[in-house]
RNA sequence: GGAGGGGUGGCAGAGCGGUCAAAUGCAACGGACUGUAAAUCCGUCGACUUUAGUCUACGAAGGUUCAAAUCCUUCCCCCUCCA
């Protein structure tokens, strides 16, 4: 019945993962017989240390991952350490100033917790290990890669690849490192197959360049085939790329985005996304997410919120998504202050604060004047009543039981409480 | 090294001495309608005070002018062609 014989094939194309494969035939029996054998095989996805988390437009690879290992595989996560010293000069008018040893370091640490959250990292034979290409590049003579790995590639056949042709088409710029960029990328590959046996390497779909310059180097160097496995690029139904919620990128590491607001991410994907986000972004069974994708009108809400909670347990564990669910549930559903919204502590009363202070201090709003065109707006309630005056200062009134709950737009909340 | 073109708000991209806090599009945000969705419509989108102004902004630093994103000088960076 199934199309391919190994379960981490079947798993890919049922949830929407696959897109390409460089040998799909291949992959698949290579797999099986690894499955049938109970021995591991190696696969690797890179991230190059730019910044200290990855973002929800990271999660399609590290579901991959995650998937490649519960089916018994092993994941190889490795950082790119080697191209980030350098720093990547992509796509920006000014060369970025390079990255100094501690903020790269803080970065990997940051990257190496975003991958925990996905993969089970260990000594076992199919936990993750985490793997930089600083290790083997840093020691490498110039004249010995051109000799050894430069005489494989053309750059004929390197002008015609993607990412080098639209950015030529474009008139951007592209420096001499950024050409070599499939060099390098192609020879952590091939490195990782020598060290660990690696012959898999699993991403995005613009990766596939970079993926098939490490397949070729493996065949004409190594004699070996590797595979590259990619995903389609996940979009939104206007098109989008996803990840970026109210202009900021929505973030794994818990430091740098609340849970709620994760989980709010995933609450508010459109209607049409749902089923596509319940097969990516959790591990629900695929017949449960069939049953919620079939909900019609107002009912997908529920899939909705299971969707949410589940994307958020995996990324923060049940309990934050249990809390920021309880939390959303307080906010929309019974219209009260959720536990888990910022508070503003008074010791006492004050009675000459300005609202448009009171919401910048909750950092819902950047300016005094952009406070001010809220509250024009009608955009601004105190305990559900609208404010109409820009000039409105907190009343002893609001302060129902000694708590006020401030309200800027139908989904920003905050509150001020006398802590006294 | 030579010749030409260019660097403008999150991005794209107009403006080429005053009427420019800078057209337009995208993105973003608020309101209406809803289901914490989509689509649509209306509005906002430098800061401070207020509706009249003030300050900081058009790669960087100087200069000309009553007045500069717009002209001049130097510097930095990018693109194209030639060597």
């Amino acid at each position: 019945m199934s199309q391919f014989k190994s379960e981490f094939f079947n798993l890919m194309l049922e949830r929407g993962f696959y897109n390409q494969c460089t040998n799909e035939g291949g992959f698949d029996s290579y797999l099986y017989e690894c499955e049938k054998s109970g021995k591991p095989a190696v696969g690797y996805l890179g991230s190059d240390p730019t910044g200290d988390s990855l973002h929800v437009g990271h999660i399609v690879p590290l579901m991959m991952m995650r998937w490649f290992q519960k089916c018994g595989h092993k994941p190889l996560t490795l950082v790119g350490g080697a191209t980030a010293r350098i720093g990547d000069p992509s796509g920006k008018d000014k060369l970025r100033p390079f990255l100094d040893e501690a903020t790269l370091q803080h970065n990997i640490e940051g990257l190496k917790k975003s991958f925990g959250k996905f993969l089970k990292f260990g000594d076992g034979a199919n936990d993750a290990v985490m793997v930089d290409n600083w290790d083997w590049f840093k020691d490498i003579n110039y004249l010995a890669f051109l000799r050894d790995i430069g005489t494989y590639y053309s750059v004929n056949r390197m002008l015609t690849m993607d990412s080098v042709k639209t950015r030529l088409e474009r008139e951007q710029p592209m420096s001499f490192l950024e050409f070599n960029y499939m060099l390098l990328q192609g020879y952590d590959f091939c490195e990782l197959y020598k060290q660990y046996g690696c012959r898999a390497q699993i991403a995005g779909s613009d990766q596939w360049g970079n993926i098939t310059s490490g397949t070729e180097l493996g065949r004409r160097k190594y004699d070996v085939e590797l595979f590259g496995f990619t995903s389609p690029i996940i979009t939104d139904s206007n098109g989008k790329k996803m990840g970026k919620s109210e202009g900021n990128a929505v973030w794994i590491n818990e430091e740098k985005l609340p849970a709620y607001d994760y989980y709010q991410y995933f609450r508010n994907i459109g209607d049409a996304e749902v089923g596509k986000c319940l097969r990516i972004y959790t591990d629900l069974p695929i017949d449960e997410i069939r049953r919620l994708e079939a909900l019609q009108d107002k009912e997908i809400n529920e899939a909705k919120k299971i969707l949410a909670f589940e994307a958020t347990k995996i990324c923060r564990g049940e309990e934050e998504a249990a809390a920021a669910q309880k939390t959303a549930t307080h906010v929309f559903e019974l219209k009260r202050t959720g536990e888990l919204l910022k508070f503003l502590d008074w010791e006492v009363y004050d009675d000459n604060k300005y609202l448009i202070d009171v919401l910048m201090e909750l950092q819902l709003t950047s300016s005094r004047g952009e406070g001010r065109r809220f509250i024009k707006q009608n955009a601004v309630k105190i305990n559900d009543i609208l404010v109409t005056d820009e000039l409105y200062k907190i009343q002893p009134n609001d302060l129902i039981n000694g708590e006020a709950k401030v309200q800027l737009g139908k989904k920003k909340f905050g509150g001020i409480r006398i802590t006294k």
